[in-house]
DNA sequence: CTCCGTATTCCTGTATACAAAGGGAATACG
DNA sequence: CGTATTCCCTTTGTATACAGGAATACGGAG
């Protein structure tokens, strides 16, 4: 009956993590669908812990905005439309361009832009590769998402990392959410290439204490990722490239 | 040995929300110090419900950030720094931003804005009033509450209210955090009618569709918080009327 | 055939038992 | 006298047992 597939090696810490890492694994991948009922005893059977890690994990899963809770008790897998995709995009968009006027208002010494620097000369190299293969793409994902963590770090606020981090918790809306699927879209090159300038040009107004430019700047620069979606939505293998495309119900696409 | 002193009907629902109030009262009203360590045993015998929902309680509370997680499990009693609770109060200004902006881009219905500005007529009354009694101050918060609380409706964007609510779970950077602060101070009548025109004029920017100036308007608005916070730091009675004001550690005052 | 009442079954919320790990204090050794 | 070590106690993480309640399925009646 039990069928224990799961048990590859997760040697998190703790099994609260584990049940949570194995959870949210299931929601994103789609396995278990959106509006569905999560039962704890279903994710004891497949996970293998206990109801009491699997209900910690559970709740944390909520907070994190992957499900939501029912008043009859337990919880349901959360369905985004692409109208609240959308706006969880425009939120983080906000809250980086808080950081970066922030950090661009206080000032930041050269040592603490440094890493900045450096993280956009190797994006520089990867934009710059000629072949547009899949390496190329998730290459500059994990680039990306470090210079978007080193932007917050600068900004210096505890509260603030805390706010963007919940925000980017969604899969859809983090910053590299649709450079996979752009790699399938011709017009790749060209985003990549404008995303980057954006980045280059808000290091030059943060260190010129260019508060209100640095602010639009990655306004603008969370705009590509709207636009992206759009594009994304065109086709359904597109979409299937952005992750947690699982929780998100649209109209046009099944 | 168990002395149950909080048995004062705590009807709540569940044991957990109970358990979650009760802790966060403890914490809010400073019976536990900032930094201390949260253990579950006294917790347990304070409230009078067993380990699992006191357990659940402090999942709950570390979310939203009043506890912190220690490395070798459990949590304490976080203490923010002045410098923190500036930049919580900004946050909430660049997201309550965003939310009058979205309302006004997109335009709102008339039968929408209806009861933001019955809130706004009320706020008149209460601001026209001559004494400055405490019950002034204290009718004035639900209502600048209910305000802020319908405006970020307006936006109708869940993923919004979901962050914003979250912004303002710490006590000190709702929007009314410093109203009842003011209440003893000499400029306090002139903050209310500033903090009063911003209403309104939200309000005008959001009904003519002005997304920059209500943006704007909104987070000037927050300011006035900001300021508010520096006027109560002068005196430390004066300060204590700020909510959650014990888990606030400043230079200057003890 | 359909609708309603009842009983059963599953599920969550809560309490408690158990084990491992961390902290602290006392003691022994250098 | 200072330092390191060891032991004990406290605390958390995890598992399980129990009770109340909701959803469902089944059976009977109209």
């Amino acid at each position: 009956m039990v069928v224990a597939v799961e048990l590859e090696a997760d040697r998190s810490g703790s099994q609260t993590v584990r049940a949570q890492l194995a959870i949210r694994d299931l929601v994103l991948t789609g396995t278990l669908t959106p509006g569905e009922r999560i039962s704890e005893l279903s994710m004891v059977a497949r996970i293998g812990v206990s109801r009491t890690p699997v209900r910690a994990a559970l709740l944390r899963l909520a907070d994190e905005g992957l499900l939501e809770p029912l008043r009859s008790g337990g919880f349901a897998i959360k369905a985004f439309t692409d109208r609240e995709v959308l706006e969880s995009i425009e939120i983080r968009g906000v809250l980086e361009g808080l950081a970066a006027r922030l950090a661009a208002e206080r000032g930041v010494a050269l040592t603490a832009i440094a890493p900045l620097r450096r993280c956009l000369a190797e994006l520089d190299e990867v934009v710059g590769e000629t072949g547009a293969s899949v390496e190329v793409f998730s290459e500059y994902v994990a680039l990306n998402a470090r210079f978007h963590a080193l932007l917050v770090e600068l900004a210096d606020s505890r509260p603030l990392e805390r706010q963007i981090e919940r925000a980017i918790t969604l899969p859809f809306a983090s910053p590299s959410a649709f450079v996979m699927a752009q790699s399938t879209m011709p017009e790749a090159r060209r985003i990549l290439t404008i995303a980057q300038d954006h980045h280059r040009c808000v290091l030059d107004a943060i260190e010129q204490r260019e508060g209100s430019r640095a602010e639009s700047l990655m306004r603008e620069h969370s705009r590509l990722a709207s636009r992206n979606l759009a594009l994304a939505l065109r086709s359904q293998s597109t979409f299937d490239l952005v992750p947690g495309s699982a929780l998100i119900r649209t109209g046009s696409i099944a």
